[in-house]
RNA sequence: GUGGGUGUAGCUCAGUGGUAGAGCCCCGGAUUGUGGCUCCGGUGGUCGUGGGUUCGAUCCCCAUCAUCCACCCCA
């Protein structure tokens, strides 16, 4: 068994060649949340278990196998966040943000679920959300879905993503339905797979979802969840529908979309795409009015969703999608030769960075050859080197060398070299 | 937790029961202060790990770990 020193199972670095997709992909989710006039909450990583027990759901598969759960010092047990919905509506609470008022907030970072890896799903992953608490309309429903269509709009994929729309109804009509769902299933027991045996008990609505060809036919014949809706959702869903249709905004009713976690009720959609392999979905939500009671505090409606970044970022990959300007790099690339040559280049670079504030500098440092100098600057993809040998020192000139659209180096006073670069990289 | 694929140089991968290979990358030189193209040279490996078979294993066998994809579930 090897030693080797070696990141978490499913844990992954984000190395320099890939952060700057980040960062652009990032930019564009907070001038989007800041267009809507969202506003950013960040909780911490670790609560205490028993919140996303109570508001997850006891028997769901993220509590009862997926979660990062250990003692604290002290014997409280402690969870790392597998979703921060739970997180978000217990800080809210805790500091009465949820009183007499609405909220519209968002939050990125890290998440943690015990799963096995594949593509587009690991144990630490990130996510973006959004949670707006107080409004009971389907107005809000749709301002959050319009907002995710904006999103994908501005990042360039809207033609290779989908929403699915469905509606489970009041706790109570879901819980009727779940009813009359496993008495159908019971009744047609012998036709059931090993699998969906188990999920009769832990989550019926799940059989609906089976990929088993010898099922489909039963299955297609099941009650129907949108005709156990109560009076109250079933409108609520028309007007959010309505509203979606005005906004030319299109989508796919799935009356099999049953979102895993226990606290959703009414809308839930999904964002899914088909250019990810197996693990299609990008962006997931739906309404929670009952959670916030559920945890403790005054009846409170909520509606929110999550992006998976992991899967979002894959996605921009796959279609090629990062602008190239976005990709990070140095303007300018500095070398000097001569004595107490790079004394000289960082003193120059710190007097350059003075009077250009949004030049992007690399100074040679290490010593070499200038040829090999020369070499680092046009590897390092600057645009220019700026070439400060002992002839330029002497004069206080600096060279200009073009990299990358063969133009003729010039050598110049350092105030013109100065105004030079400022037209260029201003 | 289950199933399948893959572990050889920093990266992408060949390869053989008999002392370890290519391309790319990196470094140096051809070119005293001029990169990319070309040519020459060089650095770099406990062949994932442990055990077994064998005169001899990177290769065959067993185990184990890692990784990828899929199931399950989810973002």
């Amino acid at each position: 068994m090897s030693t080797k020193l070696q990141a978490i199972r499913g844990m992954n670095d984000l190395l320099p060649d890939q952060s700057p997709a980040w960062q652009y992909l990032e930019r564009q989710l907070r001038s989007l949340m800041d267009r809507y006039d969202y506003r950013e909450i960040r909780t911490p990583i670790v609560e205490q278990t028993a919140l996303f027990a109570r508001s997850i759901g006891e028997a769901t598969d993220v509590v009862e196998k997926e979660m990062y759960t250990f003692d604290d010092r002290n014997g409280e047990s402690l969870t790392l966040r597998p979703e921060n919905t739970a997180a978000v509506v217990r800080a809210a609470m805790e500091h009465g943000l949820l009183h007499n008022q609405t909220q519209r907030l968002w939050y990125m970072g890290p998440m943690f679920r015990y799963e096995r890896p594949q593509k587009g799903r690991y144990r630490q992953f990130h996510q973006i959300g959004i949670e707006a608490y107080g409004m009971t309309g389907p107005d809000i429903d749709a301002e959050i879905i319009l907002l995710s269509a904006r999103l994908w709009r501005q990042l360039g994929m809207a033609e290779h993503v989908t929403l699915e729309l469905n509606s489970l109804g009041s706790p109570e009509a879901r819980a009727a339905y779940r009813e009359s769902l496993v008495a159908y299933f019971e009744s047609h027991h012998e036709l059931l797979d090993e699998d969906s045996r188990r999920r009769l008990t832990t989550n019926p609505l799940r059989i609906l979802d089976s990929k088993n060809p010898a099922m489909a036919e039963m299955l297609a014949d099941a009650p129907q969840l949108l005709e156990h809706l109560d009076e109250e959702s079933r409108t609520h869903f028309e007007q959010l529908k309505s509203t979606l249709d005005a906004a030319g905004i299109g989508y796919r009713i799935n009356p099999r979309l049953v979102r895993g976690l226990d606290y959703y009720s009414r809308t839930v959609f999904e964002w899914t795409t088909t250019a990810l392999g197996s693990q299609g979905t990008v962006c997931g939500g739906g309404r929670y009015d009952g959670l916030v009671e559920q945890l403790g505090g005054k009846p409170t409606p909520g509606v929110g969703f999550a992006i998976g970044l992991e899967r979002l970022m894959l996605l921009l990959d796959t279609l090629d999608l990062v602008p190239e300007e976005a990709k990070g790099g140095a303007d300018a690339y500095l070398l000097a030769m001569g004595d107490s040559a790079e004394r000289e280049a960082l003193l120059l670079g710190e007097r350059l960075r003075d009077v250009l504030p949004t030049l992007r500098l690399q100074v040679h440092c290490g010593g070499g050859s200038f040829k090999s100098q020369i070499r680092r600057a046009d590897r390092s993809g600057a645009t220019v080197a700026l070439i400060l040998g002992e002839d330029e020192i002497a004069n206080g000139r600096l060279t200009l060398k073009p990299l990358r659209d063969g133009s003729e180096q010039r050598t110049l006073e350092l105030d013109d070299a100065i105004t030079w670069l400022d037209q260029q990289f201003a």
